[in-house]
Order: structure tokens, then C-alpha cells, then sequence
DNA sequence: TTGTAAGCGTTATCAT
DNA sequence: ATGATAACGCTTACAA
């Protein structure tokens, strides 16, 4: 691979004088830094950019680590940073699992987002620097150099909930996602303040056990059936399980929403393929990932000062699952 | 950020001692290797990379070069690369269009594989060399350094037609992705040698043009149902025509597979959603992504000549769509 | 066992 | 306008 010398031999300068006419010094003649180009472009010569790294503290790269394959979504929210970054000049490499530890490490690059459950907050908050600003996804987290763009769990709740109150339902029943997630635990808080808010009981036996799989969902509605406790709605901690509930009861000739309504959280495909279609909430995914690395390069651009999380607004979408 | 250097200072010993204690050298006491080991961790210290690659030719790092975030098939390729790299105690970067070229050019990494029908086959041809193999996911290519791993759509299109045909179908239409594409041509090509092994009659007028996406599935049903010329059985050359099929057909009261079979190609989620539930074509996405990545692994560790096209073979799922 | 010094490919500073 | 040289952080002969 052809290197700055190779290239200042053939052009009869010195190194410095092919640095300069390449990154468009002013201190360089016409003549030469034409002969230069052309050698250079002849050569196939490209800089080296981890050379470059070690003196020139700037990247232009910026990196989004993730690792959980399984959901789809992921993708949309790629498609947002990415676009985000490609329109700011800047590279973007997206890290999975362990790896992440090292691009951070080391100067590698000049910022980047987070969206990897896997990744503890520890790991972030000693690699966030000044030199590396962190927005993350996933979590909050209030520390100088780390802002977070998150989803607004709560609010879109309540409102989901209040407008099922004025829908005329009462009786609620809520299948739970994996206890311990900020994300169930937001979501099942929204319902449930917002129930109080209107007085109506909720009691401990209306919360079923899930752990945000279709199965656990089918097996929760299961449950339901077999203690004839069927609520007239159910809320869901995520589609998957909604979807696992809505085919317990289809396969027992029960109908939806005539006799229990379901509702979801996500708006994952299938929600809008489904019989009945599925209520559910709608992430604005692509606008979550532009926004995240908007605020990114806000920070890098020194426009921003520490902020208060960022909430991203959900919405709802009312389909044939319930009234 | 503490460097070898800081490390060096602290532990009163010279930075290549350093160097030798971090990187497990016999030639440093035990003592010292400890106290440098110890004052490296209390620092936070980790090797530079960049530094370091300008030293030694090996990053350990695999790139993954993709563009299209719209297939969600992509996640379970990126999973099956990842988990084999992780294996292989490499790191795996995922970058996305015209990132690509960087990462490639200055020995970022030792290996790439790459699934993005944007990059032009002349930029593989050009960056791939001894000191970076590259494998190809989504084209087939003939040349030293360069590796392909494809799914083999010919062999698998004529084994759906020929039994297709064992069960009777006669009359075929072919609803076509995107003119030109390596994916359209051999999956036509395969349904169309197949039929004539079997002397039937594919005329012009039985392929409808389509650009892969729903909507062009649905109008080449709908121009069907207007010029009143349904056939048997529809090959489409993927799944998201084949769903706008569907409800083109359905729409329309048409019954399937009773009045018309309609048959896919990839397996995308709706596929086992839909009503009738789609016969499709299956990509084993995982073991493709894993595969692609055990054959990179073979050519760095040298127990790989030139090969062949590596083709994935994929299978058919029957479902309700067709007979 | 430890230290010195060269070199990896750049850019930046300072002479010329 | 051009060139010599130091420096970035690291590894690796080679010397002590």
C-alpha cells in the first residue's frame, strides 16, 4: 500500500510538502500540488488514517453500539443515525456486544450512541469524556458528557389509559414484561397511576408474570381462561405477548374485543396483521435514531449544553383489538 | 487519556518494559510484572489501538458492509457473522455505504464481508488483497482475494417449480422483482428451465413486471384480474409481491389456492402471517451470515485456496397459499 | 531482567 | 514555496 513517501519519491519533494498540497495548504505552488495530486491519484494513495488519528485528535467517526438482534426495530433507528451522520460528513460504525469496549477505549472515534441493554452503565460512564460525548437509548442517565434520547414510556400509558377509561372500560388486567426492566416498570407504572387517578382498583391478581414473549403472553391469557378471570381489558407490556394473548383466546372461540379487548406496546409488524388488528403504540423509530444523533452532533458542535433526558413522544394506534 | 508512557513513569521503568509486562513477554520479572500490571489497571490504562496497528499489520477486526435497512433479514445475517466472529476472539464492525471505503482502504481491518448491492463490484476488486480478504454475500465473483457465499435461488426455483408441477399446476405466471437483478434473473431462469424440461409453454405475456415491492405484486395481480388472464399458479420472484397478490386476489373475492396458488420467495415474517399463509422459498439467514464468516476465517488462518462459489441452499416451506 | 532507540504514516512547527 | 524534524503511542530488535 503506497504510502506518503512512496508518493513524494515519485513526485521528487519531501513528505511534508505532499501533506500540504493533499490537505489543500495554502503553502504550496500551483504546479507542484497539481504534479502531487496526479502522482497521487495515480498511485491510489489514500492517508492512512490511523496515522493521521495519532496526531490529529479527530475521527469524524461515529459509532452506534447495539446487540440485540432479535427485534427488528433496530433497523429503522439505524437507518435514522445513519442518515443523520452521513448528512453531517461524519462515518458511522455500528459495534455489537463486547467490541464496543475497545472503539470507545481509544480515540477511535468522536462520539457515540448506545442502545445495547448489555452495555453497564459503569462502562459508560467512565468512557464518556469530553473528547467522547455518549448519548444513550436505553436509560437515563444525568452525567456530565452522557445525554439521553428515551422513549417517554410513562406518558403515552396514561394517555393510552385514560382514553381506554373513557372508552368505558373498568376492568383492567396488565401482562408484565420482565420485571426489572425500566421499560415494564414504566409502562405498568403509567397504567397504574393513571387507573388510581380514576379510582379504579387494581389488584394484585390482576397483574400477570411475562417476560415480553409471544409465549409468555399466550401462556398469561392461558391463565386467564382456565381461573375464568377474564378482564374486560387487557394491556400488554410489548406486542409479542399481546399477540400470544390474542391467539389463546381466538383458539378458544373467545372474540376480540367483543368479549375482552387487547392492547399492545411497539407496533411491531404484525400488530397491523393480526385478527383483530392490534391497538398498540407506535415508536417513531427512524425519528428516534435522527433525533439521538441530531442531539449528538449538537454536543460535538459545542451548541449544547447538559440537558435533561430527552423524551421521544410515542402515539397510539387504535385498531380492531379493542373498542 | 494515560498512555504507556504515564504507565512507564509511575512504575519507574522504561515504556518497553511496560510494554513487554502487558503483552504476557517472559522477559520481565515477576515483580515488576505486577506492580506494572496493577498501576496499569488503577490508571484506566488500555493500549491504543490505532497506535499499536501502526506497529504490528493485525487489528483483529472484521468489517461487515451492508446498506438496506428496509429488509429486516439482514439482523439474522448480522447475527450469524457476529456470533462466528465473537468466536474467533475478533471484533466486528458494521458500517454502512460510503463509510465502507474508508474502513477498507488503510488496514482497519483484516477481513470484510460485504452484502451491499451499492458497492460497485469495482471497489472489491480494488481493496481486496492477501492482506484483505473479502467475501461476498450478494454477487458472485471470480478473482483471487475475493470470496463469494450466495444463496443458490437457481437449484431452489427449480425445485419448487418441478414440484409445482408435480402437483399438477400447468398454467404459471411470474410476477418479477427489479429487471437487471442477479436475484430476479436467476430465480426467473429457474422456473423458466424448469417448465421447459417439462414442455410447458411460458409465454411473454404470462411475466408481469415488478420491482419487488407490494404494490407492484398487487397491481400485476390487479392487470390480471382486469385482463381477466389468471393462471394456475403464481411464482413471485418475492415475498412482498406475492403479499400484494394476495390482496389483490382477495380483495377481489377470489379464493386462494382454490381459484389461483400463489407462491413467494424469502420467508419474511408476514409471510406466515398472512391469510392464506404464504408457500415460500426460505433463506436460512443465520447459518448464511455464519458461513460467510467461518469462510473469512478460513482464508485468514490459510487453510483456504480460491474456491468455487459457496452455495447456501435454501428450502420451501409449504403453507396454505398453493396445493 | 531492563533500557535504548528505531520505526509505523501522518501532521505541525520551524527553518531555509 | 519547500524541506527537515519532532511528535503522536506503540512494538521490537538490540544493547546493557
Amino acid at each position: 500500500m503506497a504510502s506518503i513517501k512512496d508518493v513524494a519519491k515519485r513526485a521528487n519533494v519531501s513528505i511534508s510538502t505532499v501533506s500540504n498540497a493533499l490537505n489543500g495548504k495554502s503553502n504550496v505552488g500551483e504546479a507542484t500540488r497539481k504534479r502531487v495530486l496526479d502522482i497521487a491519484k495515480d498511485m491510489n494513495y489514500y492517508p492512512n488514517t490511523m496515522a493521521r488519528n495519532l496526531k490529529v485528535k479527530k475521527t469524524n467517526t461515529i459509532a452506534f453500539c447495539f446487540s440485540e438482534f432479535e427485534r427488528s426495530f433496530y433497523l429503522e433507528i439505524i437507518r435514522g443515525i445513519n442518515d443523520c451522520v452521513v448528512n453531517h460528513g461524519y462515518d458511522l460504525i455500528i459495534c455489537a456486544h463486547h467490541s464496543i469496549e475497545r472503539f470507545l477505549r481509544d480515540g477511535f472515534v468522536d462520539g457515540a450512541l448506545v442502545l445495547d441493554k448489555k452495555v453497564k452503565d459503569e462502562l459508560i460512564l467512565t468512557t464518556a469524556s469530553e473528547k467522547l460525548p455518549i448519548v444513550v437509548l436505553d436509560r437515563a442517565i444525568k452525567n456530565k458528557n452522557i445525554y439521553s434520547v428515551i422513549v417517554d414510556n410513562y406518558r403515552v400509558m396514561t394517555d393510552l389509559v385514560k382514553e381506554l377509561i373513557q372508552k368505558g372500560y373498568r376492568k383492567f388486567s396488565y401482562i408484565a414484561g420482565v420485571e426489572g426492566t425500566q421499560d415494564n416498570r414504566e409502562r405498568f407504572q403509567g397504567m397504574k397511576d393513571m387507573l388510581e387517578k380514576h379510582s379504579i382498583d387494581f389488584l394484585p391478581k390482576q397483574y400477570y408474570h411475562g417476560d415480553f414473549t409471544e409465549k409468555s403472553g399466550y401462556q398469561a391469557a392461558r391463565l386467564m381462561l382456565i381461573s375464568k378471570d377474564i378482564p374486560e381489558i387487557i394491556v400488554c407490556a410489548n406486542d409479542d405477548m399481546a399477540v400470544g394473548a390474542i391467539r389463546a383466546f381466538t383458539d378458544e372461540g373467545i372474540v376480540i374485543p367483543d368479549q375482552v379487548g387487547i392492547v399492545g406496546f411497539d407496533d411491531v409488524d404484525i400488530a397491523n396483521f393480526i385478527e383483530p388488528k392490534l391497538t398498540t403504540v407506535s415508536i417513531p423509530k427512524y425519528e428516534w435514531g435522527m433525533y439521538a444523533a441530531t442531539v449528538l452532533f449538537r454536543v460535538l458542535q459545542e451548541k449544547e449544553e447538559a440537558l435533561v433526558p430527552n423524551k421521544i413522544l410515542a402515539h397510539i394506534k387504535w385498531r380492531g383489538s379493542s373498542r
